[in-house]
DNA sequence: CTTGACCTTCCAGCTACTGGAAGGTTTAGA
DNA sequence: TCTAAACCTTCCAGTAGCTGGAAGGTCAAG
């Protein structure tokens, strides 16, 4: 199949699919005669591996890894669990951030009147510093 | 003061102040004889609001916005306001998006033996796309 | 007079693509 | 048979928000 059949059963796009190549995280496709690269259900296979990888959070280098363990036959599942489980606390981190900041930015939109007049308890937040009772 | 003192008092870096006035997000900074920048305390003002602003998850674009309401004595609140509601549901969504994808690697995890053994869940998850239990 | 700590400008690189230009190929239809 | 659409190719540039580093000027202390 061609490139664009393959993106739409791996849910990436083409240029994705082409990008991947590109920085070796999937084997130079074969060419056809035509020069199109050609796609076998077993590249598309690690396509979708890769789409769902990247779904759940993880970056190029780590798809690489897993991708890496998924080939080998001889790999041991703790490699595997431990990529997750770092993961998984990378992602707690930054999800604790993200809701610290919306408390920030709650609590002051609580406080803003949002009205015609200049008076703004959000950029007097921001210009003082203050601090937010949680 | 020197831009090092500026930095240290705003909370950003030199390399990160000397780039806001490369975009004109701040005005560009009087220079002494020998061509070093020099900061007033107002400056370090609009530094400290652009480093809270950046810190609740304002993009450079919005930290414009609001710091064009700082300054406008005629601005309307509900301006301000807007930018925080809207922020604030953004945040919400990529709260709610890496939530999801948090579970789906600590369901991966659980039921991942992570030995000495090539078979994994996690690995086993990722090739067929099962779906995960919410 | 040297050492170290500043300062300057400019260029490159980071992530993970995406858009677009310029051009070749294929296929369906008038 | 011509043409238009819809593919495909490569390559280059841009995105966000810095950060690192090179090459060089300045300044204060010892």
């Amino acid at each position: 199949m061609n490139i664009s059949e393959a993106a739409r059963r791996s849910g990436l796009s083409s240029k994705t699919i082409r990008y991947y190549e590109g920085i070796s995280l999937i084997a130079p496709a074969n060419r056809s005669e035509n020069g199109y690269r050609i796609y076998e259900s077993s590249a598309v296979e690690e396509l979708k591996f890769l789409s769902r990888a990247r779904d759940v959070g993880f970056d190029l280098d780590e798809c690489r890894q897993l991708l890496d363990l998924h080939r080998d036959s001889a790999r041991k599942s703790r490699h595997a669990r431990s990529l997750v489980l770092e993961k998984s606390h990378q992602l707690q981190q930054r999800i604790d951030a993200l809701v610290a900041m919306q408390n920030v930015l709650q609590d002051m939109a609580s406080r803003c009147h949002g009205d015609e007049g200049p008076e703004c308890a959000i950029l007097d937040d921001l210009a003082s510093g203050e601090e937010h009772s949680r």
